[in-house]
DNA sequence: AAGAGGCCCTGATAGC
DNA sequence: TGCTATCAGGGCCTCT
């Protein structure tokens, strides 16, 4: 489910909710996740003060004043909702919540703090959650990432480095975790649109102008994605159950047979399938 | 080493 | 109504 702009605006709001609190107590209904939830799980961070929430490219982190932290990952459908113990009738008009406090099958973690509780909930089980005892131990899982658009290691000489000799497709590449970090199949259809690149060009074949405008949309578009509170497609809320709205504002994911939105371009919106992926672009702009 | 493809899992939707 | 097939925002693993 849910890109950079997805997660930073849930790591935003659970940041406001949860900073300076105790974790009271830790239930664990569903330990099954893509990676087993340790055994030990709920005794490693119980009782534990929340120093910050942070983020790094889609993955949460739970920054405990102690050093050690809790990673989480949300997968594809994984979504986090707070609810307040003593404030439940403010939940009664959200949708993302059949029936606020009551169990719910999906409901696999949940994390109590005094006066509220986090729910971590996930249909296809394809998040997880990680535990490090130290910022090092942190540092070391993410070593192999590449940056985030918006590092400024993220240059055009990184993306040339990296590219120049590359057969694969240049969508393939925006996935790649190893070479940006954050970017997803939502905001790499977009970004290519902004660029004017074909999905399927050979990464090599890009040049130095493509890198350029690969440079700037992906900050860009990302940016503008946070703006607007993410894209909810299905099932994307933020921690309040409130919607994004960037998904008005796509110009080809989803828009297949539809035309193209940029000004006197006659070319019609194409989806095609790259590495089991749908991509969507222009048939006539990008090039 | 790089690239292609399978797979983990549930649910919504479309087509028959 | 109910079956089956296909497709979802991710990313790991294996094989060539």
């Amino acid at each position: 489910m849910p890109e950079l702009p997805e997660v930073e605006i849930i790591k935003q709001s659970l940041d406001k909710k949860i900073k300076g609190k105790r974790i009271k107590k830790v239930s664990i209904k569903n330990r099954n996740l893509r990676f087993p939830i340790l055994s030990n799980f709920e005794k490693l961070i119980n009782k534990k003060i929340v120093k910050k929430v942070d983020r790094f490219s889609k993955y949460l982190i739970l920054q405990f004043k102690d050093d050690s932290s809790c990673m989480i990952h949300l997968g594809m459908t994984g979504t986090i909702h707070l609810v307040y113990k003593n404030k439940i009738s403010n939940f009664s008009n959200t949708s993302f919540y059949n029936s606020p406090g009551l169990p719910n099958k999906h409901n696999h973690v949940i994390i109590n703090f005094n006066n509220l509780k986090l729910i971590y909930n996930d249909p296809r089980r394809f998040g997880y959650f990680k535990f490090f005892n130290n910022n090092n131990e942190l540092i070391k899982q993410f070593s192999h990432f590449g940056p985030e658009p918006f590092s400024s290691l993220f240059s055009r000489k990184y993306i040339h480095g990296f590219l120049k000799n590359k057969k694969k497709n240049i969508k393939n590449f925006l996935l790649d975790q190893n070479f940006v970090s954050g970017i997803g199949n939502i905001y790499a259809s977009e970004i290519l649109f902004f660029c004017k690149i074909n999905p399927f060009r050979k990464a090599k074949t890009l040049t130095f102008n493509d890198h350029k405008k690969l440079l700037y949309y992906s900050k860009v578009v990302l940016t503008e994605a946070i703006k607007k509170g993410g894209s909810s497609i299905r099932d994307f809320k933020d921690t309040q159950g409130k919607k994004g709205s960037f998904q008005k504002n796509f110009f080809v994911y989803q828009r297949q047979n539809l035309s193209c939105l940029k000004p006197k371009c006659l070319g019609i919106i194409k989806k095609k399938m790259i590495s089991n992926r749908s991509s969507y672009f222009c048939n006539m702009c990008q090039k």
